[in-house]
DNA sequence: TTTATTGCAAAACCTTTGCATGTAT
DNA sequence: ATACATGCAAAGGTTTTGCAATAAA
C-alpha cells in the first residue's frame, strides 16, 4: 500500500492533498506496469518530494531492481503529460520531478545540500501578474527558486556526496 | 567603437548604465583578444540583449569571422567570473548571457517568439526575503522567469524558424 | 620570451529514440 | 492475441576538456 509522508504542511485554504494510485495511471491510459507503479511508489514513499531521473535509478540499482533509465525517462515525461508530476529545471542542470497536487508553488534550494523547500506567496504571484499585464503579455506559467543556505545543523555540504 | 543599445529603459531610481569596455578585460586579467573583444562588442551592439552561445556562434559564421564553439563557451565562463556577464536558464534548455549592469532583475519571456523582456519589481523582492526568514533560509540569490504570450503582431512564433 | 589563449577533436553529461523482446489486458 | 512497454545500445544536444599550435604582453 503507498502512504504519503509530507515533510511540507500544506495551508488549509489551498485545498487538499490527493494520493496518486494506480489507478491514476489507467485513467491516464498508461498500463500498470511494474516500472511505472514502482517510480509512482518512489515519490509517494520517498522523504524527497523532487526526484531527478538519475534518483529514481540509483534508488533502483541499490534494490537491486533493475529498470532501464531509459525506461525512467520515459515513464517521468508520460507522468507530467498525464499530470500526475510536475517537472522543474533548479540549478543543478538536471530535471527533477515531483508529485502534482494541483497546487502551484515555487521553491526555496538549500545550494550546499540540496534541500528545497516549498512556498507560496499570494503577493508574489498577484504582483507578477500585474507586471505582466502592464507590458501586455498574457501570463501562460512562472518559475521562481530562491537559492539560499538553509542553516539546519545537518546540512553541512551532503551534495558533494555525489 | 562599442555601442550600447537598449530596448528596455531601466528606472532612474535603479541607477545608471555602465558600458563594458576591453578595459574591463584587463580589470579581470583577462588579455584583449580578437574573440573576447568580437563577444563583448556583440552584448553592446545586438538588439538581443540575451545571447546563447550557438546564436553568438552563428552571427560569427555569418561573418565569416572563425571563431571555435569552445572558445565562445570558455570565454562566456570567464566573463560570468568576472562578472562581465549573467548567466540564466530559461526553459529553452541552453543557458544564455546578458551583459551585467548590477541591476538584478527578473525576466518575462514570449513562449512563441522567445522576445525577453525585463522588469522588477520591489515589492516582490521583499516577499522573497520574507519568505526566506520565515524558513529560516539566508537568501542568496534567486530566478524568477515569468512564461507568456507577448501578443505583439510581429510575434508568430518566430522560434520555429530554426 | 613567457604565459595565456585558441582551435580542433574528443569526451562528458543529460536526455531521447530505434528496434527487437517482453508484458498487461 | 493485440497493443503497448521495456531494455539495450546508439544517437542527440549542450557544454567541457586535453593538447598542440598561436597570439598577447
Amino acid at each position: 500500500m503507498l502512504s504519503v509522508k509530507l515533510r511540507i504542511p500544506y495551508k488549509k485554504t489551498r485545498g487538499s492533498i490527493l494520493m496518486k494510485t494506480p489507478d491514476d495511471l489507467k485513467k491516464a491510459g498508461l498500463k500498470a506496469t511494474l516500472p511505472r507503479i514502482k517510480i509512482l511508489s518512489l515519490f509517494e514513499s520517498s522523504d524527497q518530494r523532487h526526484l531527478s531521473a538519475e534518483d529514481i535509478y540509483k534508488q533502483f540499482v541499490s534494490e537491486d531492481m533493475d529498470v532501464g533509465l531509459a525506461t525512467i525517462y520515459r515513464v517521468l515525461t508520460q507522468f507530467e503529460q498525464a499530470g500526475i508530476l510536475v517537472r522543474h529545471h533548479f540549478e543543478s542542470g538536471k530535471a527533477v520531478y515531483e508529485l502534482d497536487h494541483g497546487e502551484h508553488h515555487d521553491h526555496i534550494v538549500c545550494n550546499q545540500c540540496g534541500h528545497v523547500e516549498e512556498f507560496y506567496d499570494e503577493e508574489i504571484e498577484k504582483r507578477q501578474l500585474k507586471v505582466a499585464r502592464s507590458r501586455n503579455f498574457k501570463i501562460l506559467g512562472h518559475s521562481l527558486q530562491i537559492y539560499a543556505d538553509c542553516q539546519e545543523e545537518n546540512c553541512s555540504r551532503k551534495i558533494e556526496e555525489n
